[in-house]
Order: C-alpha cells, then structure tokens, then sequence
RNA sequence: AGGCCCGUAGCUCAGUUGGUCAGAGCACCGCCCUUACAAGGCGGGUGUCGCCGGUUCGAGCCCGGCCGGGCCUACCA
C-alpha cells in the first residue's frame, strides 16, 4: 500500500484509459442531465505522413474548455471526424495502387481511399487517445464515408431547391497541373518577378498604339484595348478599333474608369482570359470569347501558329514574332503578383466550364449580421471573416473535375439534356454508377448521362455540424446533437474557408448559425518560430526519438506534460515549442503526485466525516483555505472565457508557491514536534492537506486528466460517488470566503528574508539557527509575530526567537531581521 | 498596397480600464542529498518594455509615424 515513490506515468495512463473506456463516461446520451455542450471539432487530414506536437496543441486547447463544461455539469457531446476527402489522398492512393483511372470506377477507387484512410486513421485515433481527448468514439466519421456523402448530396438538393444552386458556363479558375476548376478561396497570391513588354498594336490611322502586358502569348486572344476615359492621349480612339500586332485581327477600342493612366502607357489590352480583370470587362462589355489556353495550359487554335505549345515556349516564340515584326518596343522586370492555386502554387488560368454555383454574392448583409451574433473568441478575429465577406467577387464555385470525391446527385437527360436529380432516399448515390428510377420529366427519355465531376471537398467540410446533428438521418449512427452547436473549434487561417462555408450552409440549410461560440487557437511552432514542416518529422529514424513527435514526447514525458505545454499560450496565439517546457509539465506532474504522498503521510486513512470546520482551524489553515477560494474565481473565469492559459497561470502560481512552498513548509512542523502542538491542530492540517488536494486535482484535471484521476481514484474515489474525476463537480468557492489572515502574510515574509540572508551568509537552509532576532516598528505586527512564534521557530528553523533590534531589511516596511548561527552564538 | 495580430530578461511568455508594472517559468549562477519530492529544495534579474514623436502630474499600457515578424485580403495590365 502507499503510492509509489516514483510514479510510472505509462501505466498511470493506461489504467485511465481504460477506466474511461470501461465506464463510458465520455459517450453522449441525449437524455443525460444538463444543458448540452457540443464541439464541432476539425477533422485532420488522414493522408499526411505524421501528427507534430501542433497537432495536439490545438487539440488540447479545445480539449481543457470540454472537460471544464463537463465538470461544470454540461451534457458534453464531443466528436472527431477524418477528412479522407480532397486530393492528397487522390494522389497518395493513386501512386501506391499504380491506378489507371480510365479502367477503374470511382466506387472501386472510393474503397481503396477508404481502406488506406481507414488504416491511417486508426493511427489518429490511437494518438488522440493517447494525448487524452475526452472524444466519443462511437461518434467518429470520414468526410467521404456513406453518411457524409449523403450529408453533402442532400445539402446540394436542399439548397437547389431553395433556388440556391445554378449551373452556369462561365470563364473559371483553373489550376492546369491539377486539371481543375478552383473557388475563389482555393488561391494564393504570390510576388515574383516577370517581365513587363511593351507592345504596339495599329491604330487605324496607322499610329502606334503602346500596350504593356506580362502575357504577350495571349496577343491572339486579345478583344479589346482600354484606356482612362479621362486620359486626354486616347480620348479620340473611343469607338475606333485597333490591328493587333501578329495575330493580325481587329479590337474595339473601350474606355474604363479602373485603367490606371499612370501604368505603362496608359492603355492596356484585354484577354480571354489573363487575370479576374479581364473576365469582368468581358462579362460587363460583352466582348468576344478568344480563349487561347486550354485546360492542360496549352495554347488553343486560337493562337494559331502557337497552337499546342505551353504558355512559355508560346511566349517565346511571340515575342520573337513581335520583335522582327517591329512591334515589341522595349521590355523591363517587375515585381508581379499573381494569382497561384493553393495547393500547387501554379498560376491560374481561366477556363469556360458548365459548373455548379451556391450564390451567395447576394448574401453579404445577411452573413455579416451572422457574424455579428457569433461570439468570437478572441473577438478581434471577427474582422477576418467580415473582411472577407464584404470582398467576396464570385458565387462559390463547388464543382471540382476530380475523380475522387462526393459526385453531384445529378444526370443529364440524353435526348433534351434536362437536369435529373437524385432523390433523397437514393443518396448516397453516384450517378456514373447508377441511372435515375424515372423517366426523363421533360421528354420521357431513359437514357441520362451522368455528372463526371465533383464537389469541392468545402461542400462536406462546411457541413460538419450537419454530420454531427445526423441532419441527413443516415441509418446506423450515434446519438446526435442538435443544432446548432455549441463550439467551434479552430485555427485562424482557414476563417475564409471552413468558418464561412459553415457559417453559408447553416444560414442557408436552417436559418441559424452552426454554434454559438467559436474558439481560434494559433499554431504550434517549431524552435525556429516556423510552421512544423516535412523536415521536422522526416528526420525520424524508427526507434529514435523526434522532439517534435507527439507521441514520442508523451512516450519520454507523460502526456499531461505534453497538455501542459499546450496550455502555455494565449488563446489565438501562436506557441513556439520547446522540449524544455514540456518537462515542466512533466516536474508538475511529480510534484503533484508528491503532494500526495505528503498527504497520505501524514493523514493516513482519512475520514472526510471528521473534517473540522473552517472556523476551527489554525490561521495558517484558514488562510490556505481562504487563499484557495479566492483562486477559484480566477480559474473558473478563464475557462469561462476560453483563455485556458489565465487559469493555469493562476493555478500554478498557487500550487508552486503558496501551497507547496509556503503552506507545507509552515504545517510539517505540526507532525515532526508532537509535543509542541494540540491534537486538534494536527486534525486542523490533516482537513487542510486532504480538503486542498482534492480541489486541486479537481483544477487540474481539465489540464493533466491522467495524474489527477489516478490520484483520485487512490485517495478519494472510495468518499464520493463518482466514477471518474472528470465527472466530478467543478469546485466553486463558498458564498461566504474565508476571512483572509493577514499576519500569515508577514510570516511568508519574513521567512523569504530569513532564507535570503542564510544564502547571503553561506548558511545552509537547513542549519539550525541559535536564535532570530526579529525587529517590528509596529506594535500591532510585533503583536501578530508573538502569537506565532511556534510556527516561525520552526519554519525558520530557529531554537528560539527574541524581539529586539534588528539591521536586515525585509520586503515588508518596518520590519528587519538579524540571524544568529549556531557557532557564532556559541561562540560568543 | 490594405486589414488584423505580435515585438517586454539569453529563451517561451504574463502584464484588465495609464499610478509598487519591471514580472513568471525555463536557462544560467551560488548554497543544500533538511524525515513529499535530487526527475528535488532554497536563494539570486541578468531589461533602452522594437524605434521616434505626442497626450498626461505620470506611458510597457493611450494617440500618430516609422522598423521588423505572422496571418489574411488585393485585377495594377
């Protein structure tokens, strides 16, 4: 019997795992007591390699505010999803298999992602499991498992019923090395250095008309040239047409507000299509199609003599064409930004494409009011989302020409090209796999051509609470809960992305928000203050140790030190990483174990029954007490608001220095001198020591669940009623505080002055002192000190205490000290 | 170029509404194997609070302008 004088913190974790596991208290059950907390928890990416210990920073985060709401009585649903949707996992089973697209059927594809996904994701969930998140597992889903798929195929029916869905040919983001159309959130914008032509096109009184362009390639696809209207050089060119140099056809000559005069020459061509600018002008003006890049970034027919070259080798030739055709007049380098695809980082072209479209352009006000009523945490993260909404430019664009993916719910009638659409007892469906049960409606045809293409992965993303909440009433699944949720977790970087689209679908799917809070956590960074990258983990060599490998790190440390690192940042801040700081984590967790083996020492075979009353107990007692209720506020306010870090500073601030090294250090002398001290004031530290400790377990386990419960579970499982310490009440403070006690306050410092001087003199912290001389100019502080002289003899480790003068300042006014070493009084 | 965030000790970070606000932990140095803990205890801050102005009796905090970093936005051909 007795806990372990060195704790094995492996098994300490196992033990827990399983009695989480065996007594279920994390599974959800909708009729359970309380109000219901439910997170909406991003669903990592399964195809990449390896988790770093950002990973389970953020994790963690959202991690300590769900165990506090279930302590705080929350009936807490907390599931975790796997996005298996999306193309990394495309391409990673596509080259592991050696699959042939043309001769293999999606479904067929679809089961390979979802066994090699499936495989990854058992990893995730070990891991999880490990790190500690209080996650219902029976609640676990895959954004491209059945469920999902008819989550998002009915989402597509229920919004095209609203009249939300069109389809539309329309010049669209393309991304030529991944052959697909892209949305607007799917690009990045990036600087990099070009060259800026300048070219002369022929007016038709046979001037030289000077246009700058980046792109000389797209001259054949040129329709128009623009200048300032208020542009005096260009004004009498309004209404004529130029001879475009090379390709040798004729533009109309238009004016435009946006050409900026200063720019080049103050006249600009336009394409079909070199940039967004373009597609505007040909939309607004109804200029003429001349698409001259073709969806694999070849030059189209339209380029004639450039027909089939690549963009760049087109260029090269052109601008040799244009050169002995005396038309290129100069060029020079720029700094250039450019559109680029997110996930390739080419330049985008644009392409003509029937597609479907959410509208949401339309939704500006309507969404911005929604933001409005979220309540973000931290609130200035709120202007992101606004900023993005009030610069939205297109409809969201959802269809992606993917192979894998969720299919549209959709065939085209074969005889009059009517749009069929699955039912909602058919989803999930693929329509390259299976016909419509009717009719064509229109024309009575039977034979449907189906919809090859895709929906963007943000389609399934954004509907997360929707999967959550069984909106679609998949057969089969868990208990859900209702919407809209509660809690939002996530990073801020993908604000635009999977906080609006979710913020879209909600609005436009119930008329609500998705849940009521949202939490931003930052990012854990490497020790460079660099996003953890490839390199961080690829170092890892089987059976060595990789400092950023969070299960390495709780394999070496504990994951309680591990959660304790998390919580070492702000909400919304980034967290560099360091190993160093998660063993201090690790050295909370020992102390704490050590506290209660103190506890068990000296009050062996507690019995809560003859806990004394407050008012009973010594003023040490009763100013620990009272010291640990006016923490609890504190602590309780931070998870309140979501700033776990406040309460672990508070927390940590108590247990270090308050209890551990002032409060024990006073009260061990009560069990070392028997004679010195009454029996009751023995039972006074003995509820003190017991009462204290379980609070703060109780404090500490949202952060360190394993430590806690195991030392719960040991001392004080067998006095309450609950199966686990996270079921347990969250400890709030009395209505009535406990008077706090000043004078033990002038004891802590004059103690801190005592050790002080013994380090200033080279005099060990243990050696006996012949006598303290303590020097008070108050009479009412002398008065306090005489009534403790016990406790401060033996805290100071003095044979005896005088009142008298004294030379040695202490941090208190008017109260000085003198220490008398043992030799030294000897000797004199 | 614009928006938001950040810049405090060697490192990671606290510093509510301007008035013990120059702080914590780590690292480092010194002493101590004192009966919970040497994977420990005790003691020690080592700083132009990014820079320059302004408001104020008083600025790490408020205002303006710079510099540096991050995220996001942007059609400059």
């Amino acid at each position: 019997m007795g806990l372990d004088k060195t704790p094995d913190l492996g098994a300490i974790e196992e033990r827990a795992r399983q009695l989480w596991e065996d007594t279920g208290i994390y599974r959800f059950d909708p009729d359970a007591p309380g109000e219901i907390y439910s997170i909406d928890t991003p669903p990592p990416y399964v195809s990449a390699a390896h988790l770093h210990v950002g990973h389970a920073m953020s994790y963690s985060q959202a991690e300590f505010i769900v165990r506090y709401q279930r302590m705080r009585g929350r009936n807490v649903f907390y599931p975790m999803g796997f996005d298996d949707n999306g193309l990394p996992t495309e391409r990673f089973v596509e080259k592991k298999y050696g699959i042939n697209k043309a001769r293999t059927t999606r479904s067929e594809f679809r089961e390979l992602c979802l066994k090699e996904t499936g495989e990854i994701a058992i990893g995730y969930e070990r891991f999880w499991r490990k790190l500690g998140l209080s996650v219902d597992w029976r609640l676990r889903y895959s954004t491209i498992d059945d469920h999902c798929r008819r989550t998002s195929q009915l989402s597509f029916l229920d919004l095209h019923a609203k009249g939300r869905v069109y389809r539309s040919e329309e010049p669209v983001f393309w991304d030529p090395s991944m052959q697909t159309a892209l949305a607007q959130a799917d690009l990045e914008t990036i600087t990099r250095t070009s060259t800026l032509h300048d070219i002369a096109f022929r007016a038709p009184d046979g001037r030289d008309l000077v246009i700058s362009t980046t792109r000389p390639e797209l001259i054949p696809s040129c329709v128009a040239l623009y200048f300032n209207p208020t542009d005096e050089r260009y004004q009498s060119l309004a209404g004529g047409r130029a001879l475009v140099p090379v390709a040798g056809h004729e533009v109309p000559i238009l004016s435009d507000d946006d050409v900026k005069i200063d720019y080049g020459t103050g006249l600009m061509m336009v394409c079909t299509f070199g940039d967004g600018a373009d597609v505007q002008r040909w939309k607004r003006d109804g200029l003429e199609l001349r698409l001259g890049v073709d969806a694999a970034g070849k030059m189209t027919d339209v380029a004639g003599a450039y027909a089939g070259l690549d963009t760049d080798a087109a260029r090269k030739r052109i601008l040799a064409d244009l050169e002995a055709a005396g038309a290129l007049r100069g060029s020079k380098k720029i700094e250039q930004q450019v559109a680029v695809s997110e996930r390739t980082q080419r330049p985008t072209e644009f392409q003509m494409k029937p597609h479907w479209y959410i509208r949401v352009l339309d939704l500006t006000d309507e969404l911005l009011a929604r933001s409005v009523e979220l309540n973000w945490h931290p609130d200035y993260m709120k202007v992101r989302l606004d900023a993005w909404i009030e610069g939205l430019k297109y409809d969201w664009n959802i269809t992606r020409q993917r192979f894998y993916g969720v299919p549209f719910p959709v065939w085209y009638c074969d005889g009059c090209g009517a749009v069929v659409l699955a039912t909602e007892d058919e989803l999930p469906v693929d329509p390259l796999e299976s016909s419509p049960v009717t009719p064509c409606p229109k024309c009575g045809g039977t034979a449907f051509v189906g919809d090859p293409d895709v929906m963007d992965t943000w389609m399934t993303s954004s509907l997360t609470p929707h999967i959550n909440a069984n909106w679609a009433h998949s057969p089969d699944r868990p208990p859900p809960a209702p919407l809209p949720m509660t809690l939002r977790v996530q990073a801020y970087e993908i604000i635009r992305t999977w906080l609006f689209y979710t913020l879209v679908k909600s609005h436009l799917h119930d008329n609500t928000l998705p849940w009521t809070d949202v939490m931003m956590s930052g990012w854990g960074l490497n020790e460079q203050g660099k996003k953890f990258s490839k390199r961080d983990l690829e170092s890892k060599k089987e059976g060595q140790f990789n400092k950023y490998d969070p299960e390495d790190v709780i394999d070496k440390y504990g994951a309680d030190a591990l959660r304790f690192w998390a919580a070492g940042s702000h909400l919304g801040h980034d967290l560099r990483y360091h190993e160093e700081d998660v063993k201090v984590g690790r050295k909370l967790v020992l102390k704490l174990w050590n506290v209660a083996r103190l506890v068990e020492q000296y009050a062996p075979d507690f019995d809560p029954s003859t806990i004394v009353s407050i008012a009973q107990r010594t003023p040490e007692d009763r100013w620990i007490v009272g010291q640990l209720e006016r923490l609890l506020p504190v602590v309780a306010r931070g998870f309140d608001t979501y700033d776990y870090a406040i309460a672990r500073d508070a927390l940590d601030h108590f247990f270090w220095a308050e209890f551990c090294d002032d409060y024990i250090e006073l009260v061990k002398d009560r069990f070392w001198t028997e004679d010195s001290y009454t029996d009751a004031e023995r039972a006074s530290a003995r509820s003190t020591l017991w009462e204290v400790l379980r609070t703060l377990l109780g404090l500490y386990a949202p952060f360190l669940p394993f430590v806690t419960e195991e030392l719960y579970q040991y001392m004080y499982a067998a006095h309450e009623d609950a199966l686990s310490i996270h079921v347990t009440r969250w400890p709030d403070a009395p209505a009535a505080l406990t008077p706090e006690v000043p004078e033990i306050e002038t004891l802590r410092v004059l103690l801190q002055a005592v050790r002080s001087e013994r380090t200033r003199t080279r005099l060990p912290q243990g050696r006996p002192l012949t006598e303290l001389v303590v020097d008070a100019d108050e009479p009412a502080t002398r008065a306090t000190l005489e009534a403790m002289t016990q406790s401060l003899a033996a805290a100071a480790r003095a044979r005896s205490i005088r009142f008298g003068s004294a030379a040695t300042e202490t941090q208190l006014p008017g109260l000085r000290i003198d220490i008398v070493p043992e030799e030294k009084a000897e000797a004199s």
